[in-house]
RNA sequence: GUCCCCAUCGUCUAGUGGCCUAGGACACUGGCCUUUCACGCCGGUAACCGGGGUUCGACUCCCCGUGGGGACGCCA
């Protein structure tokens, strides 16, 4: 309680702009919301775009959309790390000065060369230090290397994996700032979490090797180390590491697939993170409930029909207004006329426990919004045939006179129609569900009558009844 | 190849030395409900990687092996 301040949590999420961003790294700027906001603390939004090649404001735009998407707000930023060259500049400088880096005009070729060589010969293929030693000054095309200590060990207190220890032999003589005068990521990105008070750095497990350099430029720098978190990978279901050949691996992609923010969130927060037995957790429970303690320590497949489940979960348990707004998109992309709100929110409400994705709701619900009947071909040999033809014209002449028009009056109406007609309720409902619907499977058809109402449910039949005089 | 990490049902996981003849969830599956399809309800199949220790007692601790992942860029 004393020195909050001082105590207060900082992270940050770091994405690079050359993309989309990923599932894998939505988890990362999850895990750290969720620390942050348990914590009150503040996170901070970096574009990591010192790669000016690679770099595009379009990724940086689309990034960002997706976390307002998913909700991942952030309390500074977005930073742009390359707006901090002159900085990175000046910190290098001083570690040149203080003899803790030095000048390196080894060509990308030689050291490619050497790489190679090195790996045939089964050697780690880490820098050898040619210039380490030849006092080099700047010039056209020199870079500037870090002078890695080549005794010790450099310790990581993870607060996921626990202890980690590396020999510094192991180390490299990294590259601090290329021969265009950027710096690389590992110098880039401990300048920037030190200037802007980073406490705990919570990222992808692909970088605990890059943490001992980074501790060590730390204390180079003279700066405070923070505290590391590394959570581990998603993996495709063969194992390898998550990738396009696994399916949609954007965040953006789930949005247009029909997928609720909240289904993707809960779902990935479950990979990898558990609470007990627990498997669904509103936003406030989870960060309530979060803490890196909880973090598993091995990587995670991911389960595209488990995030199905989840979505089903949340199409099926939204309130009825957030689930109007969430479907009439998926409408009006199909060309649809949405102007009758409460025609639609009947719809999908209609449709919600069978749809597993929006897209999957707009689609099985499509007739609701078509005149023309689209008929599935082998539905309509079945069921729109002169024998069952009586079951549609005893409808349309009747319904008029339904004086309860409702799922459970429209229900007693068709036993009774069935009983009349000596035949079964299943004959004259499949026959109307082809009908109405143009297809064998729908929601239940009394359901369907009250939604459609009277007069398209009898545009719609007399369209049938026609479609069968005319032979089919 | 070297270094680092990991290892419970097909998958996500619970489990922190005895409560485990290992629990939950997804998927799969049998049944019920039923105007089709879903939903819902009831039930089922399915796992502690292998070998050594430590201990009265190991899924839980230690070692080795095996398997998987990651890193080894003037990418991040």
């Amino acid at each position: 309680m004393i020195k909050m301040t001082h105590e207060k949590i900082r992270t940050r999420f770091a994405p690079s702009p050359t993309g989309f961003l990923h599932i894998g790294g939505a988890r990362t700027a999850l895990f750290n919301w969720l620390y942050t906001r348990k914590s009150g603390g503040t996170f901070v939004l970096r574009i990591e775009d010192t790669d000016q090649l690679r770099s595009t404001d379009e990724s940086t735009r689309a990034i960002l959309d997706a976390m307002t998407w998913l909700g991942l707000n952030w309390d500074e930023g977005p930073y742009f790390q390359a707006e901090q060259v002159a900085i990175h500049r000046d910190m290098v400088q001083k570690l040149i000065d203080e003899g803790k880096a030095y000048y390196c005009t080894c060509s990308p070729e030689e050291l490619n060369a050497r790489r190679k060589k090195a790996l045939a010969e089964g050697r780690k293929p880490k820098y050898d230090g040619t210039c380490r030693d030849k006092g080099l000054r700047r010039s056209p095309d020199s870079v500037v290397r870090f002078r890695c200590p080549e005794v010790g060990v450099t310790v990581i207190h993870d607060l996921i994996k626990g202890d980690i220890s590396f020999k510094n032999e192991e180390l490299d003589d990294l590259i601090l700032e290329r021969a265009d005068g950027y710096p690389t990521y590992n110098f880039a990105v401990v300048v920037d979490d030190a200037r802007m008070e980073i406490t705990h750095v919570i990222r992808g497990d692909d970088h605990v090797n890059n943490t001992p350099k980074q501790i060590l430029i730390y204390e180079a720098l003279g700066y405070e180390v923070p505290l590391f978190g590394h959570v581990p990978m998603i993996l495709g279901s063969d194992k390898a590491r998550l990738s396009k050949r696994h399916g949609a691996t954007s965040v953006i992609a789930y949005q247009e697939m029909g997928y609720l923010p909240e289904a993707l969130v809960n779902y990935l927060v479950r990979l990898g993170w558990s609470h007990g037995d627990q498997e669904i957790f509103t936003i406030e429970e989870l960060i309530r409930e979060f803490s890196l303690e909880a973090v598993g320590k091995s990587a995670a497949v991911f389960n595209p029909e488990k995030l199905l489940w989840l979505n089903q979960h949340y199409i099926t348990t939204c309130p009825e207004e957030k689930l109007l707004e969430l479907a009439t998109p998926f409408w009006v992309k199909k060309g649809f006329d949405v102007s009758d709100r409460q025609y639609v929110a009947q719809a999908a409400a209609n449709l919600r426990t069978r749809s597993k994705t929006l897209v999957e709701m707009a689609d099985s619900g499509s007739f609701y919004f078509r005149e023309e009947v689209d008929y599935d071909p082998e539905a309509a040999a079945k069921f729109l045939t002169p024998e069952y033809a009586g079951h549609l014209e005893a409808v349309a002449e009747r319904i008029s006179g339904i004086a309860d028009y409702t799922k459970d009056g429209l229900e007693a109406f068709l036993r009774s129609l069935a009983e009349e007609r000596g035949t079964k309720l299943k004959w004259i409902a499949q026959t109307l569900r082809v009908a109405l619907t143009g297809r064998t499977v729908s929601p239940g058809i009394d359901e369907v009558m009250v939604i459609l109402g009277k007069e398209r449910v009898v545009r719609k039949i007399r369209r049938a009844i026609d479609r069968i005089q005319a032979g089919g």
